[in-house]
DNA sequence: TTGAAAGCGCTAACAT
DNA sequence: ATGTTAGCGCTTTCAA
């Protein structure tokens, strides 16, 4: 025997016969005689045998891996707190089943060579995070009927392609409603990354809601953004020169608010005192930098979760028809907005959250 | 043929054997005859074959696979911005060249079920993250001969393991030296998680400088941490009631720095002009709140990538001799630390950085 | 220029 | 209670 053990090497010095390993070391010793079952534990033991996942893999047809691939866009994993989450969620579900992750980043934006990458017999499924559209990893259909399911964007109906997402249109459509309540009908908004499923849906459930309500739009007032802090804080620029303003502005998320607010804090204007503003996503950021900043926060770390279970599932039971799972956000009303009917004269602060903690509720 | 397509289908198709086909997809072309090629293409074009890596890796005894393994304790990425920014530098050094990752998350801390789960046969090599003393990663040497590479801790040489990590000590050294020619004598520390390599080597650089330039070390302004930043809050609370207070505090980690910080502003007391304080590893946090903390940039991607490359190399030329590649940090200068020459009376501010940009130099 | 054959290390019918 | 055998899909000598 010469390099790692095999299977044949353990038979040999147990004495038997390779079949007779494999199932007791596969936990079918009931079958064998106890001194049998010692015999052959002792000899793996003694070699310091270990299984050959890659064969196993091969005569199994199974590999026990899931591969999460992310889009080529998206492929670095440094501030993407969000595949971050997600990649959490679905290890914290894999785990106890003994699924390992193949970690897959296309470099290449071909279709046909991504899912070259991602379906060539080394995983049993994949999770896609595909945030943006037109991302080779929704052509699925065209080159693979490997189970997948879509993390990260909402997709249309055509697409068949089981999805997990939050509920951007329900989220939104409680914050907006939650800021006309408090008064407001000078509404901004600032609009995240045109490419992002989210952005649309973020968008549209605004624009849903005051329509509802019948509340003006005013375009001046609408901004593009690209969910990057510095458009947040371009935007405040763009709209705090204007001659009328609105009384809140909704940013898609959290770190376009936060990019806003520290605009405002340069320019010296006072939150929420001289102007409201929300965010959407409640980034751990936000929170952890005592910004308190009202947002909708979700569950992305679920998201990876349910995921995992959706494809698990699949993978397990074959069946493949899309499914849509959306996950509900939760208001999280901190002291960013003030309502609008105490709005009288707006008061004049130095600093934008200049006392920490004060409630301004 | 029922199922995915193989190389036999295509070899039947193109009226050739699976040896040709082989040798064709593989590049192998200029061995055969062109319209050969040209069958054998279209064949497999045709079919949609693409070959299958298990199988491969079967044949080949390689899996262009590595593993990177997290130690139990820190399984989670999410807050793990460390393992974050390594991935990631992994991730860049490996896409070129066509390796892919599997992601290794032992639950258990027992070495030879952690062993058995990284070495399988399914990678060809792995990156241990093992930031932690007592991790069951680096019982490397007493179970597996696969190429590995610790990142995360600098190692005694005792451990005979290849590592990379950030140079700790000369680092700490050039900040504590920084700290000590702006006048300061009377020096705070907050120690890091006492598990840690890194804590153990950054507070014995502190203690060495301070020795050797002659400055007293009061054990009672040394506090313990753990490189959280509650833990940075408490040290505060337990450091400012007391009756003589050290010009500057020196945290070993950013995170306990911002803790730090934060507590200094509920406490009213202001930084620098009360009193300076440092940090270590420029989280991107500081950075991007707006926080001008004096730390030591280090570059953890970098640290990733070269991981990667020591790895492959192992990998490609079997020489699995114990290297050690430290990285040098980098003084970043902010505002958070004052001449002590200057604190003749330390000014009354109402708020640690009240004025965000405003140079104290 | 092409193909036959012997694996890679394991699993799983099917015998005995 | 244990063993024989035929693969899993590919690579790679070696021979033709």
């Amino acid at each position: 025997m010469r390099g790692k053990p095999t299977l044949r090497d353990v038979a040999e010095r147990a004495g038997c016969s390779i079949t007779t390993v494999s199932n007791i070391l596969q936990g079918r010793s009931h079958l064998y005689r106890e001194d049998m079952v010692h015999q052959v534990m002792r000899a793996a033991q003694e070699l310091g045998y270990r299984p050959n996942s890659i064969a196993r893999s091969l005569a199994r047809r199974r590999t026990a891996t899931i591969g999460v691939a992310l889009d080529p866009q998206h492929a670095r994993l440094t501030h993407n707190l969000y595949a971050h989450d997600v990649l959490d969620g679905i290890l914290a579900f894999l785990e106890p089943r003994d699924y390992d992750i193949r970690l897959i980043t296309p470099r290449t934006s071909d279709p046909a060579a991504v899912w070259r990458r991602i379906d060539n017999g080394s995983i049993d499924g994949v999770v896609l995070i595909a945030p943006v559209m037109g991302s080779p990893l929704l052509e699925w259909r065209h080159y693979s009927s490997l189970p997948a399911v879509v993390v990260g964007s909402t997709l249309p109906e055509e697409y068949r392609l089981s999805h997990i997402d939050i509920d951007n249109t329900s989220a939104m459509t409680m914050l907006v409603e939650w800021v006309i309540q408090q008064g407001h009908r000078a509404i901004g908004y600032i609009k995240g990354h045109p490419l992002h499923w989210s952005a649309h849906q973020r968008e549209q459930a605004f624009r849903r809601v005051l329509e509802r309500y019948g509340v003006p739009i005013r375009e001046e007032w609408v901004l593009q953004g690209d969910y990057g802090p510095e458009s947040g804080a371009r935007a405040a620029e763009q709209l705090l020169r204007q001659s009328e303003l609105p009384t809140v502005v909704m940013a898609a998320n959290d770190d376009m608010a936060i990019g806003f607010l520290q605009q405002c804090r340069t320019l010296e204007i006072a939150v929420p005192d001289q102007i409201s503003v929300t965010g959407f996503d409640d980034s751990s950021w936000a929170e952890r930098m005592g910004i308190p900043l009202t947002t909708i926060r979700h569950d992305r770390y679920q998201v990876g979760y349910l995921a995992a279970q959706q494809l698990l599932h699949q993978i397990e039971t074959g069946d493949t028809r899309p499914q849509r799972v959306l996950i509900n956000g939760a208001l999280v009303v901190r002291h960013s907005v003030a309502s609008a009917y105490a709005l009288a004269s707006p008061a004049t602060l130095q600093h934008a959250f200049s006392t920490e903690g004060g409630s301004k509720q």
